[in-house]
DNA sequence: ACCTATTTGTCCGTATGTATG
DNA sequence: CCATACATACGGACAAATAGG
């Protein structure tokens, strides 16, 4: 995981590094499957906060891109590019519900009263 | 602003904050126009970090509830509308999980799985 | 079944930057 | 210029989920 960033170019530190992941993913230099090291280790490597790095990683989950889990870390989805209409459309409900501040339970209770 | 937080419930602190906000603007009882009391003023308030306050409003914003901009504050937009994207969501599920011949408790196995 | 190490999640505190009015 | 208020980043502490022995 070779990351440059440029803390004078005025871009949020965060924002860099998850395009700088997003691109290794992107051209397959990490693929499907792998792991990215834990949001610490990378913090050390590339020399900033355990904050910034699990900021950007959340992101990259949000965008489906990585599945990232406590204990486990992050790992690259097996179709990063091409996520099929249900998978999108769980994300999006995941997204929605918690935007809207619901509980899983909540989102699972809607989801299953919706389903006629 | 009457918020009331259960640190005890296991539940997030920003998401319990961010449930109660929004409940406050889809019940009226904030208004489209009105401003939110400063995150550093609510943090105070509710007792909870100014990041914790600042987290849920950065998730109303996204959500498309309120408009968050430096300097000026957090001001309930010309209400959109408050319960129907997450119900949307919940319909596009349904129907992209019923296309891909999903049972019920798989689509909600899958909502469970992809709530992180 | 249990224990331990790893790793993310949340929360707090602090400091500094930057847009707004 | 100045006060206000969000934005970003750093640091630390503890909790919770996961994996492996």
């Amino acid at each position: 995981m070779l990351i440059r960033l440029e803390p004078s170019s005025g871009r949020p530190l965060h924002e860099q590094l998850t395009a700088q992941i997003h691109g290794q993913i992107a051209t397959g230099r990490v693929g499907p499957g792998e792991r990215l090291p834990s949001a610490r280790e990378l913090a050390e490597a590339v020399g900033v906060n355990v904050h910034t790095v699990l900021r950007s990683y959340q992101a990259l989950r949000d965008a489906g891109v990585i599945d990232l889990r406590r204990g486990r870390g992050a790992v690259v989805l097996a179709h990063p590019n091409a996520v099929s209409p249900v998978h999108q459309a769980v994300d999006g409900l995941v997204a929605a519900a918690k935007a809207a501040g619901l509980a899983r339970a909540e989102a699972m209770d809607l989801l299953g009263r919706a389903w006629r």
